[in-house]
DNA sequence: GGTTCTAAACACT
DNA sequence: AGTGTTTAGAACC
């Protein structure tokens, strides 16, 4: 019934520069679509990576698009219900390889990321609700569904809920799991999302097709105290705050902890990249520091930009057990310690001379991550390396002198990542272990055992910077006006 | 047949 | 009005 209603429009008839029967040979140089051979799906992709956060709302999504795919330049004032708004709706609601995240932030609209498992190809087999009952694990399908329900009920606990209660059940891989779990990722995403750095710094430009949100798009969270609380416990802020004045100065009381929770890395060019926090959190954050402690920006380049794709598949399955266990707890104590850290790098805020990054942008930028754990997995380290830290690819000599304790070795190396000629000699272990293993024990008892697993499966979304404008529109910070 | 785009109906905020 | 979700038709490969 009302199929006809539907109207279908021709195809393509309206675009011209569609899938006309003239476009077919995308290779020679045809494109697929107006704008070019990239699906709606793919441009979205890139937009959210461009995010420094990885992280867009819908609306910054349209507006990434109308600043950077020249096709829709001239949309970005149609209304929402122009066609192509529709399409990117619908493509974010349609692909699995997009998950919205609540943005209790302000009233705005959810964030929407890339899903670290990958959502596979593109499709998600959400289609039938119904037949929910397959194996159709994808967390997106899952979290709707469970949303859904959860918002008919009442979803108090999102705001009430205390943050301790859901900490814990950090679920080390957002993606896989039950949908608890994806619930519990997304809302612990959200709480933790207005710590990243959003604006409040220095426009990076670094990354370059990146989008740096200034504070009218991006917003800081009312949240702010929640999570605070959060990592008061935690004493994420002392180091932040004690090491970065000017940061706080200028952004004022809420934001310091932006810096608390983004590590900035420069590599060569002096190009400093910010590593949002929200998505791969805790383990991300312990790994990414140590490879700055242990490694200058050079260093961190090469590790970047050097060899080998790693099966990270391969390593992630490895490095699971530990992630859960460096979540939480551990996990503070690793920002803490890496507040020296944190602030050095800070210290030398943005690419000063703005200058064009492309490729490193690039690499840095948008799947910096993905490469950093795909280093961290390397398959040489892994094989005798029982644990992440060993695997970080930490020169040589203070590789081997830590080897042992990795844990600790990252823990201990964070607070010598400014003078990282110094040894960790004279630190605590032992005090450092045991809180390890009570924070361990705790975790596995409360949360972790349940889910099946801490499957890691974060498939680096490394799309290839293909996009057609990158060096164009690389030429320019991307603040919204 | 699967993918992708387009259109539109709905629901929710 | 904007945002999200779904359903459906059609073009392509």
């Amino acid at each position: 019934a009302a199929a006809e209603a539907r109207a279908c429009g021709p195809r393509r008839g309206a675009e011209p520069g569609a899938r006309g029967p003239g476009a077919a040979a995308r290779k020679g140089g045809s494109r697929r679509n107006a704008w070019g051979n990239q699906s709606y799906a793919e441009l979205i992709s890139q937009a959210i990576e461009s995010a420094p956060e990885k992280r867009l709302t819908l609306a910054q999504i349209y507006e990434w698009m109308v600043r950077f795919v020249p096709y829709f330049k001239d949309k970005g004032d149609s209304n929402s219900s122009a066609g192509w708004k529709n399409s990117i709706r619908h493509n974010l609601s349609l692909h699995s390889k997009f998950i919205k995240v609540h943005n209790e932030a302000t009233g705005k609209s959810s964030w929407w990321m890339l899903n670290p498992e990958g959502g596979k190809s593109g499709k998600a087999p959400r289609r039938r609700a119904a037949s929910m009952d397959n194996s159709s694990k994808l967390a997106k399908v899952r979290g709707k569904a469970s949303k859904k329900k959860a918002s008919l009920q009442a979803a108090p606990e999102a705001t009430a809920d205390s943050p301790g209660s859901q900490f814990p059940k950090w679920p080390g891989s957002p993606l896989s799991r039950n949908n608890e779990d994806s619930d519990v990722w997304t809302s612990f995403r959200a709480r933790l999302s207005p710590i990243m750095p959003e604006q409040d710094d220095l426009p990076d430009e670094k990354l370059l097709p990146s989008l740096v949100y200034s504070s009218a798009s991006s917003n800081v969270p009312p949240t702010v105290t929640e999570e605070l609380e959060l990592i008061d416990g935690l004493n994420l802020m002392s180091p932040s705050s004690s090491v970065l004045p000017t940061q706080q100065s200028a952004s004022g009381g809420s934001v310091q902890r932006d810096s608390s929770f983004s590590l900035r890395t420069q590599n060569s060019a002096g190009q400093a990249s910010t590593f949002g926090t929200s998505l791969f959190n805790p383990v991300d954050i312990s790994l990414q520091s140590s490879v700055n402690c242990f490694s200058g920006p050079q260093t961190l380049e090469a590790l970047l930009t050097s060899s080998s794709p790693p099966p990270s598949d391969v390593m992630m399955t490895q490095v699971d057990p530990i992630l859960p266990q460096t979540g939480s707890r551990l996990n503070s104590q690793t920002f803490l310690l890496l507040g020296g850290q944190v602030t050095q790098n800070k210290t030398s805020p943005v690419n000063p001379r703005g200058k064009p990054l492309e490729q490193q942008s690039e690499s840095v930028g948008a799947s910096a991550l993905p490469s950093m754990l795909s280093v961290v997995a390397s398959p040489q380290n892994t094989a005798s390396m029982p644990t992440l830290k060993a695997q970080v690819p930490v020169p040589a000599a203070q590789a081997v002198h830590l080897g042992t304790q990795p844990l600790l070795s990252s823990l201990s190396s964070a607070p010598f990542g400014v003078n990282q000629d110094r040894l960790p000699t004279d630190l605590d272990v032992d005090m450092y272990m045991e809180n390890l293993e009570c924070d361990v024990d705790y975790i596995i008892n409360s949360d972790l055992m349940d889910g099946e697993g801490l499957d890691f499966n974060f498939e680096p979304i490394l799309s290839a910077p293909s996009y057609p404008n990158t060096s164009q529109a690389s030429k320019h910070t991307w603040v919204p006006s």
